[in-house]
DNA sequence: CTGTATCCTTTAAGATACTG
DNA sequence: CAGTATCTTAAAGGATACAG
């Protein structure tokens, strides 16, 4: 089912795009397709689960020390986030100090392929856009950073 | 340390993964690869780019007809950043009134392949989620909705 | 060790009014 | 038509202190 890394490059994309179109605008906001696209978007999800990918299980510190950045509630969160949407198990051992270890569930891992595609283009294409950001740049003689147009 | 990620893979996705983590913390948050996926993974972005790719080219307009819920000043901001990657091309017609026109670059088309699989994912996958969702609601008996954890 | 709770600052983004 | 500019609110997220 979604173990196809390969034949997702020639099947029906346009037929893909029309169904998520379909989905996505029909109810204005509150389809699930847009909620979990933008859940999955974040970029503490996305490098926590490639780092659980990675390493299969990992306590909440392990994690916290290969998420580079990461503020402790960010963390708590994002995991809480992935373990309420099916994506991370959470393991609790009734020891003293507390252990708790996480992993990907079967539909995490099933995610985690697509954003590693994902990530594997943003890899491959970061000169690309290195470049047109630099050539932006220089005709616009001015930098629009992240958001505000002020 | 287990490699769950093996069960599922065939291509080289584990070597994806490696040099993804490489490059994705080696210069803790400043790499091109973080600040893309932040980028694309926004949700205007997504969708300006699955209309863009749907329509062919399309007038400011017209694509913030479709982009359902979108405000003009978020779709400006929107389309100047995807400008700035490359992404789209804008094209000013000088007429009165003005025309504008949006269309995808080859590398925003090749980014629109990444993220229809990642829709069409979300797509399948969005019973699941949902469920697992409910699962979690009713066991913690509170909704820990999109962030604040107060 | 694995969190919670609070406070506080920054950023995102909607609404509205105005312009070439 | 296709934006800009400004104002304001909402949300994200960091820092710190504390708890089981």
């Amino acid at each position: 089912m979604e173990r196809t890394i390969v034949d997702y490059q020639e099947g029906s994309v346009q037929e893909k795009l029309q169904k998520i179109l379909g989905d996505v605008e029909e109810d204005g906001g509150t389809c699930p397709i847009r909620n979990i696209l933008v859940r999955f978007s974040d970029k503490w999800s996305t490098l926590s689960i490639f780092h659980l990918g990675d390493a299969g299980t990992l306590r909440f510190n392990e994690l916290k020390k290969r998420v580079d950045g990461i503020s402790q509630r960010m963390l708590t969160v994002t995991l809480r986030n992935l373990e309420r949407d099916g994506i991370v198990t959470r393991r609790v051992y009734p020891e003293i100090p507390p252990r708790v270890e996480y992993q990907l569930t079967d539909l995490g891992r099933s995610l985690l392929v697509q954003i590693i595609e994902l990530g594997d283009w943003a890899s491959n294409h970061s000169n690309q856009i290195i470049e047109a950001r630099s050539r932006f740049d220089a005709r616009e003689g001015r930098v629009i950073d992240s958001v505000s147009l002020n």
